[in-house]
DNA sequence: CTCTTATTGATAATGATTTCCATTCTTAAT
DNA sequence: ATTAAGAATGGAAATCATTATCAATAAGAG
């Protein structure tokens, strides 16, 4: 029994067939739970949330997929310091904006932070520049956390 | 046998007692390496440095200990995406000064960033302060990292 | 519809980090 | 210097997230 499949192509079933990679089941379900999640998901978690629609998809997968969808740039994978993986979906389309991290050493809760200063964003496009006559290092992306304690654990 | 100790009182002893943990040797290997080397050394590494002068030493307490400089605040931990955690002496008396990291894509070297435009350093702290402000969040360290191609890479 | 082969899921394997626990060593008090 | 209390250690076993295998299945080009 072939599982139930949405018709309608989505935002992405370009970009994936451009990469030569076939459109599943397993795969619209795992982007499915990533696009309607705001939260910072394991794999693990998000196996859970993809098996109450679709017990038939396996772990192994889920490990699969994510790792093409991060090489393909449609998500992050972040560590955040609790010895699994991150996910979250990358800004585009349906994805949320760029954005940092602000995480609590106490509670592990981890916070989204958008809001820059203009001039925040200014100075790192700068500093990226800098980078690349200093080190001549080309600079594609960058990660920027903050640790400290959130407002319920101060 | 016990093992050969250092009798001078070192730069850390202090700190250590200070926290209600014994001076040991293993303690003083594992310190002695980090503090002599500019690299970003994993678990095992370490170990197999230590283990060269003390082969008695062994991999659980090499992570005990890097568990406990870590919370002391006198070592960082790090994950580059190579599944294993890598440590550096923290800023201090005998480390290096903050710094950011390069990290390159496609061989995985890192490459320590120190030299901060003024502008930089000063809108960090802004930006610290600004989420105190907003998100009531008290920040009290940073992560960042710049990924790309160095230039061997490119 | 048919065929090629990318994809999948169950299971086993991996590998870094932890847990256990009996033994050893550090250190404060004699 | 001796002693005693318990912190620290190391080797082996256990965890646990992530990968590798491989036979079975299903996507999609023709
Ligand atoms: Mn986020
Ligand atoms: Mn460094
Ligand atoms: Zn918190
Ligand atoms: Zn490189």
């Amino acid at each position: 029994m072939p599982m139930q499949r949405n018709i309608r192509p989505m935002w992405w079933h370009g970009r994936f067939r451009g990469c030569g990679y076939r459109i599943t089941a397993p795969r619209e379900a795992i982007l499915d739970v990533l696009s309607k999640s705001d939260d910072h998901l394991s794999a693990e978690e998000i196996y859970i949330k993809v098996h109450t629609y679709y017990p038939a998809v396996g772990l192994t997968t889920i490990y699969r997929t994510l790792d093409i969808l991060a090489n393909m740039g449609l998500i992050f994978k972040f560590d955040f310091g609790d010895s699994r993986a991150r996910y979250e979906l990358s800004e585009g389309p349906k994805g949320k904006k760029h954005h940092h991290h602000l995480i609590c050493t106490n509670c592990n809760r981890i916070i989204d932070y958008a809001d820059f200063i203009d001039e925040e964003i200014k100075l790192l496009e700068q500093t990226e520049k800098g980078l690349l006559k200093k080190y001549n290092f080309k600079s594609t992306n960058h990660l920027i956390q903050f640790y400290g304690l959130c407002e319920k654990c101060q």
